[in-house]
DNA sequence: AATGAGGCCCTAA
DNA sequence: ATTAGGGCCTCAT
């Protein structure tokens, strides 16, 4: 656990409430924490978040406009995922 | 409808 | 303190 702003502590909390089945993108998290303007700082923290963050359901978050994005450990995990997850 | 260019916010070096 | 980068978004052509 490293050191951690406000900003990715919020982001954090708003990804992990993702339910299961559900995405996000990656504005609506801004919107949710205040900034609908850091919509790229939400990504970066949760990229550099995802390799000690497994907690946190970082690929449950797409873009606006349903395209999978990006993703540190891989985009065809996220993709696998999502197809595992959204399945029900 | 698809592609190109610009702009805002945050973190690390 | 400043510069550059990033898993983006929106507007214009």
């Amino acid at each position: 656990m490293k050191h951690v702003t406000k900003f990715q502590n919020k982001v954090y909390e708003i990804v992990k409430k993702i339910p299961r089945g559900k995405v996000m993108s990656y504005k609506e998290v801004a919107e949710k924490i205040g900034k609908p303007r850091a919509y790229r700082a939400v990504g970066n923290a949760l990229n550099k978040s995802a390799s000690w963050r497994t907690d946190i359901p970082c690929h449950r978050v797409v873009r606006s406009d349903g395209s999978p994005g990006g993703y540190r450990k891989g985009i065809k995990k996220k993709v696998k995922l999502l197809k595992n997850e959204k399945v029900f």
